[in-house]
RNA sequence: GGGGCUUUAGCCAAGUGGUAAGGCAUGGGACUGCAACUCCCCGAGCACCAGUUCAAAUCUGGUAGGCCCCUCCA
């Protein structure tokens, strides 16, 4: 298959390290607030990856990190930790936060139909292991001391901006004014590795170290995850954009020096989803969150029917009106699809034949624009219900949007039938009121009515 | 100040040199007690300018707009 690769900055063709073996390591949340729509794009993106992966016959092991302690509001040793800032306000602990979080980040990714990652690992959990990668740094002079902190030197490296692109003479330190300079640090993009300074008190947790009691930096827990549950040798790496610089480009840095050679072949990136006045943030102040849109009335699903929509690098601006339509679109095609009969045999060639352009269409970094066409040709080919069903049932094992799961109905058939014929022999009396409030009736369980030729049929919405 | 992306009908969009997929919405029609559903029909020459080419939405240069990154973020 073909994806884009950050590093090389262009589309190339896959080829994991190990044949038919992927390892994918993908940035999981901070949890210390609800996700927004924004975030859960990239996982969207990341869920159609792996089993893109996994229906082109690799056997993947992907891993995820929760990001739980060290993820300061700046990358300087100054500026608040995000846990920390979240539970006072709360007034819980840390891990109380940590669990409320992480639990409503599953509960999110459920509703829109993503798989959990093989492993998911918080970062308090793997504490020994930055330990044990921090010190080799120290050994092998990657790293130094100064005011009670452990930075990463990156002027020890050549090649250190290769995945953003930047050029280290142009960047401007502090570009944000909220950016407080670090006077410890020996070079500006230098990156803490262990805090221990006293100024931290107010952390709940600590461990004990080597470089002294504390606790470790934002981009060392991706590195000492991947490297634990994945080994030296990574496929692929994926996270949002905004990652790119500087957490994914410091966490190849301490890496490679780690390892001495390098470490993961493709980093893919999903683009952000902006709204109206820009780019979408937890920091802004409004949050869209899934269960707002549920909220509002909408289907989780619709939502990642108009993530489908559009292509993964592109950035794609979020309106209600978009998403009506995604929504409107869902529906129909659900519809039609749902109500395809159970009748003849499938004809395996044509399903070979579309499921091969459905592969097609995912191989082509990961088009699913084109893979959701595919959806409607399938569905105007000259062929038998049953293979149209079988093609599309293949498809969504991907697209993962229950195209052909029935909704289910809180209420029994054999009510529903007795309603319809109510209303039927109201409709044979001109009695329309009673017809009406039968057909609303039913509408307030979700059950829609049509009168087609053949009689009235329902639909469960 | 530096770097990158992007601009296709009302909206979401595909397209990577050979004469503009698909979906949603709108309008028209069939059906209907009304409606919904369903079915049929209908729309752009690809931001602009200048090049390259037999041929450009697709390549090159420029102009304009939008967005993002340069230590909060997916």
């Amino acid at each position: 298959m073909k994806l884009y690769n950050t590093e090389t900055h262009k589309i190339e063709e896959f080829i994991p390290w190990e044949e038919n073996t992927v390892k994918m390591y993908t940035c999981g949340p901070t949890v210390y607030s609800y996700a927004h729509i924004g975030n859960l794009r990239t996982y969207i993106m990341e869920d159609i990856l792996e089993k893109t992966l996994r229906y082109l016959g690799y056997k993947v092991t992907r891993v995820m990190n929760i990001t739980d302690v060290g993820h300061l509001s700046s990358d300087a040793d100054t500026g608040e930790d995000k846990m920390v800032k979240s539970a006072q306000k709360e007034h819980k602990t840390v891990l109380d936060i940590a669990k409320f979080y992480t639990d409503a980040f599953f509960n999110d990714t459920k509703k829109l139909n993503i798989k959990t990652p093989d492993i998911v690992s918080p970062a308090t959990d793997n504490i020994e292991e930055y330990i044990k990668i921090i010190s080799k740094l120290l050994d092998t002079g990657y790293a130094y001391s100064a005011g009670g902190n452990i930075y990463f030197d990156t002027s020890k490296l050549t090649n250190y901006y290769r995945l953003s692109n930047h050029i280290g003479e142009d960047l401007i330190s502090g570009v944000r004014d909220t950016v407080e300079e670090d006077q410890n640090k020996k070079n500006k993009t230098d990156f803490v590795l262990w805090f221990t300074k006293s100024k931290f008190n107010d952390q709940e947790l600590k461990w004990e170290s080597p470089f002294g009691l504390g606790y470790p930096g934002w981009h060392i827990e991706c590195s000492g995850i991947s490297l634990k549950y994945l080994g030296e040798y990574l496929d692929i790496h994926c996270g949002g954009v905004d990652n790119i610089f500087p957490h994914h480009t410091n966490e190849i840095a301490q890496s490679e020096s780690y390892l001495g050679h390098k470490w993961c072949k493709y980093w893919v990136h999903g683009e952000h989803l902006n709204d109206t006045e820009g780019k979408m943030s937890k920091s802004k102040g409004k949050t869209l969150t899934v269960s707002f849109l549920e909220e509002e009335g909408y289907n989780p699903l619709s939502y990642r029917f108009l993530v489908l929509e559009s292509h993964y690098r592109k950035q794609l601006t979020f309106s209600f009106e978009s998403l009506k339509g995604a929504e409107k679109a869902y529906k129909k095609l659900k519809n039609k699809i749902v109500n395809l009969k159970e009748e003849g045999t499938v004809d395996e060639k044509i399903k070979e034949e579309y499921l091969t352009k459905f592969k097609a269409c995912l191989e082509d970094d990961l088009n699913t624009a084109n893979a959701l066409t595919l959806v409607y040709d399938v569905l105007k080919l000259p062929t038998n219900d049953l293979t149209k069903k079988s093609i599309i049932a293949s498809f969504d094992e991907v697209l993962s949007l229950d195209l052909t799961k029935e909704n289910s109905k809180e209420v029994s058939e054999s009510y529903i039938k007795e309603m319809i014929e109510k209303r039927n022999i109201a409709k044979q009396n001109k009695d329309f009121a009673t017809a009406d409030a039968i057909r609303e009736e039913l509408l307030k369980e979700n059950i829609v009515l049509k009168d087609t030729r053949e009689g009235t049929i329902y639909e469960v919405n």
